[in-house]
DNA sequence: CTCCTAATTGCAACTAGTTGCAATTGAAAA
DNA sequence: TTTTCAATTGCAACTAGTTGCAATTAGGAG
């Protein structure tokens, strides 16, 4: 999905299009993958040195709210965001070697089912950093 | 578990006991329940309001690190913690209304089996804040 | 094209939490 | 008891992120 239909589909649920939006999704389309606040400001204002970081919290916060961007905290000490895929993932974190796995959406199914059975729940169970021992690290420890 | 058990604990694992440390976990036992760290602070500060703030916030991670407590951030701006109970539980937490109903650790044990067996992954399911809408808000909206 | 207004921005001040460093102190050894 | 030294504290400065408010602006109506 590229800038253009994000900001589309913004418009349409009354938000507005601006320059700031644009760079930023821009940016976030580009990077492929996760991508830090600080990071993309840094990118942005290569081109357009004026700008703010409140007008990209924002847009953050506005397009996580909207489901265009998951944002994930890896404990580095800044949250991450990246574009939401459909079928969404999830990511086994190693607390010793910090090697990430990626994994589908499917291994939270019995737990989905389980909260809407028993407790009339329905979770959003999107995107989780799950941290953990690796293969390796667990032979070592 | 008393403060002083877990002061004993920790004196075991090469950390020392002090006044502040001792007073944080008197608080953090007597409150029963998610407690912040400015809450912990405040409440400590009545009887020695000396203390200061990195003194808690490196206790906390420390109580933290050696399982003694557990973090969970409800989106309410700042992280509480909690005596870790076992066995733990983890909370759903309703973006509408902030209702929050307490589940068992036992949600989760299709996901670690299915991790374990499919990734070589030990995951570290403990205490999780799940959002989602409870049975009244999925009626409403 | 011009006007209007609510949405958005920039800014500065703020909150939550972390960090580097010098001063203090717990506790173990002599 | 005194000495010793690493662990811990307080402090001040810092980072990530939020917020209130005045100024700007997108975009629709006339
Ligand atoms: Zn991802
Ligand atoms: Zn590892
Ligand atoms: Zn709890
Ligand atoms: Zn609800």
């Amino acid at each position: 999905m590229q800038p253009t239909e994000f900001l589309k589909d913004l418009r349409q649920r009354g938000h507005r299009r601006t320059p700031q939006r644009e760079m930023i999704l821009q940016v976030i389309c580009e990077c492929d993958g996760h991508i830090t606040a600080d990071e993309i400001i840094t990118r942005v204002r290569k081109r357009y040195p004026h700008l703010n970081k409140s007008a990209v919290y924002r847009t953050l916060n506005l397009l996580v709210q909207t489901g265009f961007v998951n944002p994930t905290d890896f404990g580095s000490g800044s949250v991450t965001y990246e574009i939401h895929r459909d079928p969404h993932h999830h990511h086994l974190v190693c607390r010793e070697c910090g090697k990430m796995i990626e994994v589908d959406a499917g291994v939270f199914a019995p737990v989905e089912r389980k909260l809407r059975d028993e407790y009339a729940f329905a979770p959003d169970l999107h995107h989780f950093a799950i941290f953990g021992l690796c293969r390796k690290c667990q032979k070592k420890g």
